[in-house]
DNA sequence: AGATTCAGCGAACACTTGTACGCTGAAACC
DNA sequence: GGTTTCAGCGTACAAGTGTTCGCTGAATCT
């Protein structure tokens, strides 16, 4: 048994193709047609139903494989760069590389978190927190290493990842925009953001009074 | 000239409530057809050619509507507590009474903001920019009024209504989520963004060098 | 009062859509 | 080598889509 699953694979993934293929800036995954991916993938409407129950199925396989990708990169650049220039900023090219190397998958997990079947939504959802959580421990371990002081990391983590990706899809809406410019407005974004809950957990020690 | 006109605006207005009626967290703007909009509005599919060319014209008819009452709203917020609380407090409580009360029309400002025809998208950018605008300049009065000092305003405003809009998204989404935690989150997230401008300016003024 | 405008309609058009059914032929199994 | 499995296909269907066209009748104008 080799042949048979190999080609099953490959038709499988030609059906993925397809679709992450047909997302664009004026087309989001909820206007896809299911004939119209099962063309493009080069398959009849009906073999679809061979790999997918629903097109939300093959969606939830795009999300799985988009957070998955994403995520691995971001992993690789944090062990590449390792201590030099900051986790920050070396998330920050890494991503942008993403961004523009994958920019339907971007797509997928930015603008159609608050879109779709509400397994859908749930599944990007918890693509994006495992996205944060992994930020976050990062954030906590460079503070220790630094003996730097930040109030509510998780929620820090939250807010910086909002910034990138607001600023990415920005940033791949525009296509005429620099990478330069955008990395260091994201940059300076986040900075700000990190000073800010330095400050605040400067604030809490002094006077941890109510309000 | 009164009673055809009146009329014609009112079966417009059917029209556009219709649109926005079924807007959900299921079904986006670019997921709507002409024929359910028509019926919903009780009204013939081809009468629908009397009021707009296209759909996608409903749509920037909606947008414009959506933003012109958030930012009226906000406005009226602004004087109403005058310089009791802060700007940003009072801000945030409008923002989700606006949330809360027309949760479609910040649907289409939000999360639309990256999805469908160039002009489309263009439209609702253009209104999200106003609102950040008229946040820095309220933000700079403040500031002047307080002695504050912060870096680059309209960048702080950018990140605020970024930070809003988003946990604003998450917030109408999950409905069972307690009032108050988010507006308590939202402020938290907003105060740290305003304490990393300020120490982002203390920092410049110190050491105005490179990088 | 008579002419004109025009919002709304119904019928019809040429498509596209998702999905059910049963067949085929090659790979996998025994 | 004979049997079973099953990915892929073609056909078919009912339902939905956007849009064109010409009509109607009441409000508007002259």
């Amino acid at each position: 048994m080799a042949v048979r699953a190999q080609q099953k694979e490959r038709t499988r993934r030609a059906l993925i193709d397809a679709a992450l293929g047909q997302i664009s800036a004026e087309r989001g995954f909820s206007n896809l047609s299911l004939r119209e991916v099962a063309r493009e993938a080069g398959v009849a409407p009906t073999s679809f139903y061979r790999h997918f129950p629903d097109l939300e199925a093959l969606g939830l396989a795009l999300v799985d494989e988009a957070g998955t990708e994403l995520r691995r990169r971001m992993r690789e650049a944090r062990q590449r760069f390792g201590t030099e220039g900051g986790v920050v900023r070396a998330s920050v090219d890494t991503f942008i590389q993403f961004l523009i190397g994958n920019a339907n998958l971007f797509y997928l997990l930015s603008r159609e978190r608050a879109v779709g079947s509400p397994a859908f939504r749930r599944a990007i959802r918890r693509e994006i927190d495992h996205f944060i959580d992994e930020l976050a421990c990062d954030l906590e371990r460079e503070c220790r290493d630094r003996g730097i002081l930040m109030s509510d990391i998780s929620i820090v983590a939250e807010s910086m990842v909002t910034i990138v990706f607001n600023e990415g899809l920005e940033f791949i809406d525009n296509k005429e925009e620099n990478v330069q410019d955008v990395t260091q407005k994201m940059v300076q974004q986040l900075r700000m953001i990190a000073l800010g809950a330095e400050a605040m957990a400067r604030r809490e020690q002094i006077s941890p009074g109510p309000e």
